[in-house]
DNA sequence: AACACGGTTGACCATCTAGTCAAGATTGTT
DNA sequence: AACAATCTTGACTAGATGGTCAACCGTGTT
């Protein structure tokens, strides 16, 4: 059936290299206009190759989709993972905030994909939010409750404090160009002063 | 040419109620699925209109999401707008705050059609984002830097400010999907508890 | 060189979609 | 009632779009 999903032919260099290319034009494609807003032809373009050598290598234009979706949600959780309840509180929130926003920095693409499809009400990610993520959330949670309660951190909300933190990184990914317009022409990166502003305001915020 | 939009003739009772019934329906779908995610199958569906009769009052899709974002864009300022000079500095920003996250909360549609719109790079809202908006940010940077410089308020970037208060109170809207998925079927409303946790961190972040 | 397999494509099709139009229904006014 | 203006719609068109297919080209192996 699936033609990049049979796990027991091995792939040629050819279809190695075209997979890539061909994922990779549709991140840029799909990640600027939606899911629906998207034509293969676009696709195609983008790689430079045809629409029908495009089909050559997926099974259609929801297929590119899931594959990229589901490429972006294995590494999409690792910095949250990496939450360590034994390390100190206050680094190991810190590290994963300035991971976020790096992610948001060096895979913007990817964060705005994310947002298309949560923005539109996830129909393509409910299995995985509701498996995977919530159960991660409520783990570190949890964590981070217990550390509120040893004094080594202000208390807050935890479900609160987490999902300040994934909007105040990806903020600029997802809005790069409502930041990049109000701006104007001088600042080259949206990104500028980024790090250190949410360096400023978690360690005031965390600090109890 | 344009049927809404000239100024000389008065509306009929007929017309004022299909205009408003269209936009209400516009504004579900094209909040959910993407400009280009719409169909106007869809909308004259949500209307409980036939389509030649959508195309009666609105020349066209594009003139519909026009009306909407016009519509939207008018009040989307008000807020930040009202932040005043002469008041007093953590009031108003902490008044602006509340504004923004109630608007969050009352007008999610409204919210995410502007998210959609942004994440896919603007590309009908750039002349109001660089002319109205970038002015108006301006300005009331200004004003956020001078009571900083009077010791009234903690020194941060003012602009980063303006976007993290952006990025925290529109999250609750634009990402509710995930919000609600990740809380899990306990939780009704994705905002329960916003209100208290953005007063504790802008309080402890503002405060000098 | 010859063969087999992988890779590529022009031409095509079915469906969807924005928009048109002429004819008919409804409403308000005299 | 009769008339004009407004309102509504079934049937239609042109173009876009996802996907197919048979034929052709390239590459590596023997």
């Amino acid at each position: 059936m699936s033609k990049t999903t049979s796990p027991s032919k091995p792939q040629t260099r050819i279809q190695k290299r075209n997979i890539m290319i061909i994922l990779d034009a549709a991140l840029d494609v799909f990640s600027t206009y939606g899911f629906r807003g998207t034509t293969l032809d676009q696709i195609a373009r983008q790689a430079g190759l045809s629409k029908p050598n495009v089909l050559y290598y997926f099974d259609g234009k929801e297929a590119i989709h899931l594959a990229l979706l589901s490429q972006l949600l294995e590494t999409w959780l690792d910095p949250l993972r990496a939450i360590d309840p034994q390390g100190d509180p206050k680094t190991e929130l810190m590290r994963y905030i300035r991971h976020k926003l790096q992610m948001s920095r060096d895979f913007p693409r990817e964060s705005r994909l994310f947002a298309n499809e949560i923005v539109q009400g996830a129909p393509r990610m409910e299995a995985f939010l509701k498996r995977d993520l919530r159960d991660l959330v409520d783990e570190k949670a949890s964590v981070i409750q217990a550390w509120m309660e040893e004094g080594k951190l202000t208390r807050l909300d935890p479900f609160h404090l987490i999902f300040s933190i994934w909007a105040l990184t990806q903020h600029y990914a997802d809005f790069e160009a409502q930041i990049r317009l109000v701006r104007g022409p001088n600042i080259v990166q949206p990104h500028d002063g980024s790090e250190d502003f949410l360096d400023q305001v978690f360690q005031k915020l965390l600090t109890p």
